[in-house]
DNA sequence: GTAAGGACGGAATAGCGATTCACTTCTTGT
DNA sequence: ACAAGAAGTGAATCGCTATTCCGTCCTTAC
């Protein structure tokens, strides 16, 4: 045997991987999974269709691993606004609003990313991952939520069943605007509302933070 | 041309018809959306596969049929329960109360068939009527809260964005249950409770109408 | 009873995209 | 430069199920 795989070929195989999974999740934000067959990823990439298969199994795992990769990212940058407003303004309740508004906003952003990883139909393989984002999601809101009774901003509830419940909220409400592509504006502070009342707490209408380029605002763009 | 359309055969026509989108429906309730293929739905209805492409154009026109009886049902069932209670105790959170209750436990009845109308992967001429059907049960939620802030129940709110909101919080909630068949009892005072607390009011933990028999109870069964 | 016009059945077909595979091209160590 | 082995290719295949099609059977009116 005198092939070796040498670092610069495994750097490059590890590349190649990258880019037929930047592919996927580009089409996925544009066109929706509709739109993403075997054939357009390995286009987009600028391979062969064959190719794909050497690094992928399947269909399902390729877009498992698109869509686990898209929801960690999002959920990880809704967390971290909602960890920076806790230490910033020592309310939970605060923290849950910079979560929910940074979830929202993001998804207005990328409406076509959005609609597919909340409602899209897709491979059962792939709505597991969906089912894991937000069930993470709700996982988020539900230890803020215990945060916040903990810390009697709110009265004690079912923390796990009102985390579900904001994750369901928000993401219904911002399903009809993403189908349409029409985002209107007061949507945000409407669900922001909806959510400190469902809470049963209140909230300052805190504007710190907005600043372009501010961490937050960075979080809720990047 | 001898043959005529006779009125026994027309209605043996439309009793087939009907047998074919009960044995669906039937099936979808079974098995879920993934285990209604044509061929089942045709055995299922005892006659030939063929038979059923005499009645119905397609698949998704078939099924389009299938999901808005079943969703039409579903929301007259609610809507009837909090119609009810809105006469019977004069408030419309009450009704509302109701209505989410109804549905929740109406979907926790009948779990397969709840997880196909919400959330399952179905053809886009099914999804359409699942959002249809999100958005009249939202619509209905919405008639609620604008009666509910009319009367000064509780506070001034966007009603559109709090219904969907509502039909999103519940539907979520549920749907984990529901995938997995486990019913956790406290999920539905859970839910109400975070219902009332959405829409900012209060109400009473109304016992009336609970007795088998009684025409709420009706409605929530059948 | 019979001919005309449906209705029915279910095997055969169609269509679509995921997946495979025989082949070509590249990499490596000597 | 060369042989051994990998990686890349994309046309061909496969698998699945919706849909069609044509022969058979039924209904009607005379």
């Amino acid at each position: 045997m005198v092939y070796r795989r040498t670092p610069a070929v495994q750097r490059r195989l590890e590349a190649a991987r990258v880019r037929l999974l930047d592919a996927a999740t580009a089409l996925v934000a544009e066109r929706g999974y509709a739109g993403c067959s075997m054939a357009a990823v390995a286009e987009r990439a600028e391979v062969g269709t064959g190719t794909v298969y050497r690094y992928f199994p399947n269909k399902g795992e390729l877009f498992a691993e698109v869509f686990r990769n898209a929801c960690s990212r999002e959920v990880a940058a809704a967390t971290a606004a909602g960890a920076l407003v806790a230490a910033d303004s020592g309310s939970h309740v605060n923290a849950m609003v910079a979560l929910v508004q940074t979830f929202a906003e993001r998804a207005l952003m990328a409406p076509t990313l959005a609609y597919a990883l909340m409602a899209e139909p897709v491979d059962p393989l792939v709505d597991i991952e969906r089912l894991a984002f937000r069930e993470s999601y709700g996982d988020a809101l539900a230890a803020g939520t215990r945060a916040a009774i903990g810390a009697g901003e709110i009265p004690d509830q079912d923390a796990s069943i009102t985390g579900a419940a904001i994750v369901g909220a928000i993401g219904e409400a911002l399903i009809m605007p993403l189908a349409q592509g029409s985002a209107d504006s007061k949507i945000v502070p409407a669900l922001i509302t909806f959510t400190v009342r469902a809470l049963g707490g209140s909230h300052d209408n805190d504007t710190r933070g907005h600043q372009p380029g501010s961490t937050i605002d960075r979080l809720r763009r990047g």
